[in-house]
DNA sequence: ATGGCATGACAATCATGA
């Protein structure tokens, strides 16, 4: 028995961090990695200016939530193995939000959502309690896709470290904007609904990370966080046969500040 | 020392990221 179209498929997350900086890069990747959806933050882009056509070229169809200067999310799915998709919706329902941070669609039988978390700046700011927010919208919504949905897989920039682990240097840290108690609990509370970190899956690597600071030398430096993640449903996590993070993508010419995540999912 | 570097908007610096 099959479930896709394919013996196997790629799901990855990625922030760009700027799409029309990051585009050649994209391309490259996509040609020399077998990627068949992928979730994209920070694009930077108005829709009127997403490089439909130079994905499409590459062999993608593209679904998009952006606007100028600031966040933007988007979903490509390589034609060759996923079908076309149908119930995108372009942002959190039920969520006043002027920020372009939800992307969500429904194909080869899984509900896929892309996010981009807010940042949060720092604990106890405006921005934190934005996040804060933002976070319970998703895990409230969410709660009932999965009730529709046993296929279902969250991905993107989470801006969460979820434990010690996932912090280059854990007491430098503690209590710090992307590892505080109330984000953690934010982390947990998606766990909660019966998704599984799709990376935590397998046997890993110590000091694996998937951002690190553009300052300071931090990524030949070992200095990172991860906070880029790929949760998935229990029906989904049966299925996950690895869980990577290209990190040499952060090696190239003018990077992304975070590598991309992907994990496999194969048919039993 | 609250900076560093990168991006975008804008036209010299400034907001934001994490």
């Amino acid at each position: 028995m099959t479930l896709f179209a394919v013996p196997s498929l790629r799901l990855a997350t990625w922030n760009v961090n700027s799409l029309k900086v990051r585009l050649p890069h994209l391309l490259a990747w996509l040609h020399a990695r077998t990627v068949d959806i992928v979730c994209l933050q920070e694009t930077k882009l108005a829709d009127e200016s997403f490089p439909v056509q130079d994905l499409l070229d590459a062999g993608y169809r593209c679904h998009f939530a952006g606007q100028k200067t600031y966040n933007g999310v988007a979903i490509l799915l390589r034609v060759a193995s996923v079908g076309v998709a149908d119930a995108v919706i372009p942002a959190l329902p039920d969520f006043d939000d002027s920020q372009k941070r939800l992307i969500a669609l429904t194909v080869e039988g899984m509900r896929i959502v892309c996010g981009y978390f807010p940042n949060g700046q720092a604990v106890g700011s405006e921005k934190y309690a934005y996040k804060l927010q933002w976070i319970k919208a998703l895990t409230q919504w969410l709660r009932g896709e999965i009730s529709s949905h046993d296929r279902l897989a969250l991905l993107g920039d989470f801006n969460i470290a979820p434990e010690a682990r996932d912090v280059h240097d854990p007491v430098l840290w503690e209590g710090q904007i992307l590892c505080s108690d109330a984000e953690r609990e934010g982390f947990r509370g998606l766990l909660a609904l019966g998704l599984r970190d799709a990376f935590r899956l397998f046997e890993q690597p110590e000091r694996s990370f998937t951002w690190w600071d553009y300052r300071e030398l931090a990524f030949r430096r070992k200095m990172g966080l991860r906070i880029d993640h790929i949760l998935l449903s229990a029906a989904l996590a049966g299925l996950c046969t690895g869980c990577e993070i290209d990190v040499e993508l952060r090696r190239q010419e003018r990077p992304s500040d975070h590598a991309p995540v992907v994990a496999t999912l194969t048919s039993p």
